[in-house]
DNA sequence: TACCAGGTGGGAA
DNA sequence: TTCCCACATGGT
């Protein structure tokens, strides 16, 4: 099957997704930057479901400001209090810092380069490439372990973060709509049927699904 | 109670 | 390279 034809299918199924949620409401009274939320949200969400992370950027919008220029500036204790909800809150503060001043007047992430953002300490390559695409507009796709298990079940592709991004990459026309939709699509198809332990009764995919078979 | 969630880094084999 | 573990909160 080609890549295309199971993105119209979970689009058909699901709609759009919408991907990266961003408050622009409050970026927009407050003079912030709607991609620092992304950024922010990308480390938060390591690991971690996105209430929590919900929880963590209300924290921030509340009792602080949701942009990096906060992120900077304020102390390590406090924002570590601030996303506490996330979980991980120790390294995240961390992280969040480092992200922080990579990202500075000077360093625009429509224009960072991928390898570059990798050297940041606590940005490894799925949220690299998730900075990159949703906030940066940059036609990278991103692969995470919902992809990689639905992948390796639906048309039993594996391999590793590359070898996965680089045939999505190579099967896919270059259109930004597609790679972020297609990567939110993947992940909301596998939260709700292909989990660890599958759905696949309840799978209206199953019958093209080469690990399920056709029903009877 | 146990497992999972929009991962990453570090150490051991 | 690959595997294993720590990192932590909150929901089911």
């Amino acid at each position: 099957m080609r890549l295309k034809r199971l993105f119209s299918l979970l689009y058909d199924l699901y709609g759009p997704q919408n991907w990266w949620p961003v408050d622009r409401q409050y970026h927009q009274l407050k003079g912030t930057d709607p991609r620092d939320e992304i950024i922010i949200g990308a480390v938060l969400t390591q690991n971690t479901s996105w209430k929590n992370v919900e929880r963590a950027l209300e924290n921030l919008k509340r009792e602080g400001e949701l942009s990096l220029n906060f992120v900077r500036s304020v102390e390590l204790e406090v924002l570590k209090e601030l996303i506490k909800p996330s979980g991980f809150y120790n390294q995240k503060a961390t992280r969040l810092k480092a992200i922080s001043e990579f990202f500075n007047p000077t360093q625009r992430v429509q224009e960072a380069s991928r390898e570059e953002l990798l050297k940041v300490k606590g940005i490894g390559k799925e949220t690299a490439d998730a900075i990159l695409l949703y906030a940066g507009d940059r036609l990278t796709f991103v692969i995470d372990k919902y992809t990689q298990r639905f992948m390796k079940r639906f048309l039993k592709v594996e391999g590793s973060y590359e070898e996965l991004k680089e045939f999505f990459e190579s099967n896919l026309e270059p259109d930004l709509f597609i790679y972020k939709e297609f990567h939110a699509l993947l992940d909301e198809h596998a939260k709700r049927y292909c989990r660890s332990i599958p759905l696949c009764e309840e799978c209206s995919l199953r019958n093209l699904c080469l690990s399920a078979g056709p029903s009877s």
